[in-house]
DNA sequence: TATGAATGAGTGTTCATTCAT
DNA sequence: AATGAATGAACACTCATTCAT
């Protein structure tokens, strides 16, 4: 029988379970993310995790969201420091190396979450996820007006090309590393760099009047 | 009791439970993928899968290791029309882009392997993976032999690069598409096409002598 | 935190509990029967109702009983209209079938607490129970004084042949309509109405002097 | 781990599991009827009970058809010895009231699978049930032609009223009894008695040619 | 007295793996 | 060698009951 704890706020539980499926996800990843496991982990018993989210897919959604908020966070502090576009978007390729080396098992959940089985409501995450290609199409279409990005690429596909080179070239640095012989004589990061580069000089108005 | 096919060399065993398995990994995917399907499928008795291999995860190894062969094959065909090295990586990013269209269970069988909690050996596959990574770049030092790649890229680094993208971009592709807004204003097609311009631009040598 | 109704009397928390019992009852049915319900509909805490019940089971032993009081309480209503006691006992069999379309989910709350394993005591559903056995009786005896109905029958055993007769009917009705092949063609008041009549013409005391 | 008893034919097995399941239901009624009961009394792991059956409904649904088969069974041996329709008529009521004092948790049984929400096809419990109906009815008309009974009633709705009557009177008999104050000085098998004669009294051709 | 958060045993069901035949 | 019946741990989820506040 647990004991103590009791009359935390109900939002600290949540944030307590929430935390607890965090780590569970990062230990195990997806695929052996169970209840029973959230439960041990927040001290707490199986009955009450039920007592704040209906369902295991919703603990999973919610923490999706938290994902991708922490992810836009921290889009927009690692751009604050720039002030040329070009550097914004390089700024913003590293961060989401760098994101992802700590939170690898999110790659995980959010392909968990976005296959059509799961019939959760994730408008939350949804909406950030636009709020994240909106916050870089912004940037797009201000360096286009500075003179700095060629203005004939099109804002939104340009993005979703960005984004899915970099999230490509992170997951392969990630998932690759332990397979892939000689990997060690291979800089990671050089291969983040390489390809933030070729992000660069692919985007840069050439052209200069 | 089964009739027929006894008998068989243990080798001609083991390809036959592998057909059956790729057929049950294409039709239900990973997450359904199970033993009974691929003894019913084969037409043998559970039992007997385990005389040739030592568990499910085994097969999947094995499974992973004909899916990057086939994947190899692909890019030697795809690359054996083309004689300019440009050419013949471009061909690479658009064949692994069908081949992933055609084969899309394969990518969640690759996740699966890939996972760190996956403790099969699994040298067939990095073997294979290995060859292709060789295959690339010997592509791309040919192409820097003939003046045709920037000689100054590092041909393993370069490879890696390119590879990571490609399979990036796909995957946002494949995944992506259900969820984001306004996506079906994004030609899909188009993305591969921006991303694999980049690459070559990226990469071509314009400083001819 | 509830405000409000607080210091009740224990016995208006009971009856306050008991009526919010009622209501789930009749709106989800045994089954889903929940402590949770009843809390919710009685606008209570969970621990305050077992403040003032043992468990589940005796607040449905306690629900029988107010379930079978209304019972008595429609057959005084039913009966008062007439003066001929066959023409009392015909209107008793009827209130039955009206009492048990209205509440049909007291059939399944009899039906639970009459189970061998329920070990809670029933004494005031029993007592309520021999009410109505004791209230038929004097029917009968009475129709046998005023030569109505045939005195060489023992009226208690009279009395539950018509009870069981006219339930075993009415539960036959209520359960068997959405099985039975061709019960449409069947008019189920025509099932009543027939073994009403059996009934009348099988007691009457056809031996006038 | 379960050892021996392998390689039974698979009915038998079959037959075991619905065995274990019958001693399960007639100990602790539907409500508390669980696999894991069964399986223990089976002597059997209870993955084995989902390898001969699909779902514990399905389980019920066959015990079901078991069930009436049986009642059919009985019906027809009872009738057997006579030769008078009412006679046989009276035999079906006592063999229903033998049969469920000893398969009494049968009732159950069919008003669980007669729920609407019991979803696996009861085909074979419904025909079995038809089949019955049948039977009585053919008695019936028989009588009818016989000048046995009453020829101005309908055979359908006239087995409905006796079937319900007599079922009723034994579900009396059996959940009553622990009950009712002074059940020990109504005799029971006096209450189906009467009710067998008044069925009896209410069904003969009284003008006889 | 009243609360309601917390508990944990218990459900039906799945499936990789074992092993007697 | 081949079988496939049997296993049992694991899972998501429920709910009557308890007890610290």
């Amino acid at each position: 029988m647990k004991v103590g704890s009791k009359h935390q706020s109900a939002e600290m539980r949540r944030q307590q379970i929430l935390s607890a499926a965090d780590l569970v996800l990062i230990d195990v990843g997806i695929e052996d993310f169970t209840i029973d496991q959230v439960a041990v982990r927040a001290n707490i018993a199986k009955g009450t995790v039920y007592k704040y989210f209906k369902s295991k897919d919703e603990i999973l959604a919610e923490l999706s969201t938290k994902a991708v908020s922490l992810l836009l966070q921290t889009f927009q502090q690692a751009t604050a420091k720039h002030n040329r576009s070009i550097e914004k978007l390089k700024a913003i390729c590293w961060a989401a190396y760098r994101y992802y080396q700590t939170h690898n098992t999110y790659h995980e959940l959010l392909a968990y979450i976005e296959r059509p089985e799961f019939d959760i409501n994730v408008q939350g995450y949804i909406k950030i996820s636009q709020s994240i290609q909106d916050f870089c199409e912004s940037i797009v279409i201000e360096g286009q007006k500075k003179g700095e990005i060629n203005p004939t690429l099109n804002p939104q596909l340009l993005v979703r090309v960005i984004w899915a080179t970099n999230i490509g070239v992170i997951q392969f640095v990630q998932t690759k590393q332990k397979l892939i012989q000689n990997i060690h004589e291979t800089p990671m990061d050089e291969v983040i760099n390489i390809s933030v580069q070729m992000m660069a000089s692919g985007i840069v108005n050439d052209k200069k009047d």
